[in-house]
DNA sequence: CCGTCTCTTTTGACCGGATCAAGAAAAGCG
DNA sequence: CGCTTTTCTTGATCCGGTCAAAAGAGACGG
């Protein structure tokens, strides 16, 4: 893998590194790894690795389009190498695992608002909040009704 | 106003207090003020009023259901007093301007996902991020392209 | 293969948004 | 009006993330 990334980060204009190299091979591993994730597992490859120099390969990964970050609220950021498709996310409320799902209707059914109001719309970002079966197991009890 | 917001706040089970109502009230004239925002107009009605007491008074009301919180990714969380109806919200990347949207089908076509991966979900929240009419002006010569 | 330049990483300080905890004040009720 | 409970205030604290300067490593030319 470490030869596609290498490709990749060239094809990108970015110079190939050991932090970047063990950044890509964790998000490879963890498809939706926060920053201290990343850190953590990041340093098997790299054992220095500082918390700073992950922040700023994941920036410049996501500023070449070579990673995405996403934001659940309430979470820290996360980030992962799909990109370039129009997938969205599924996020536990419980323990906050995040699992990739295709829009529900194939292409982009949301990616038209019904009144954009003047704007010039370039992404849909849909989170869809629930409960993983895991946790619908656990908490089956107390399952909170909102909405 | 007051008066409706004395009555929701007591039918929801919590007491009518000054900082409250001139959260509520702020609320109405912004529909979309974040926590900042709050502060400096409530203490127009309120000049005492600090910051932590906000957050109080937000959280009460959310937990209460009068208010919804919304944490686009890399701003402050907005609040908004419209709940209960399944709308979205298109955010300006340039001005960070928040406008509401109605579900693009009407009813709630994205609340189920193609392969809900044994999830129970509860709520689809979408964010449509672009430019708006007057940010779209001004920076119509650099317009990023993006996905 | 080596020198040089530029880009990266590292190190450290710093920032904003938000939360937590304890005491003072006010709302609600009799 | 006085009591009880909720709420506000005040202050400290936490966390994720950013900014800036100096050391280090990658890439290109000789």
């Amino acid at each position: 893998m470490d030869t596609t990334w290498t490709t990749r980060l060239r094809d990108s204009g970015l110079r190939v590194t050991r932090p970047r190299l063990a950044v890509l091979d964790v998000l490879g591993a963890h498809p939706h790894a926060d920053a201290d994730t990343i850190v953590t597992a990041a340093r098997a490859a790299h054992p220095t690795l500082s918390p700073q120099s992950v922040y700023g390969v994941l920036q410049a990964l996501v500023t070449a389009g070579l990673a995405r970050r996403v934001e659940p609220a309430g979470a820290p950021a996360l980030f992962e190498l799909r990109v370039g498709d129009n997938h969205h996310h599924l996020v536990c409320r419980a323990c906050g695992v995040v699992v990739d799902v295709d829009c529900a209707v194939g292409y982009t059914p949301c990616l038209t608002p019904s009144d954009a109001s003047g704007f010039v719309v370039d992404e849909a970002e849909v989170v869809f909040w629930g409960f993983c079966a895991d946790c619908r197991a656990d908490t089956a009890e107390s399952a909170p009704a909102q909405g």
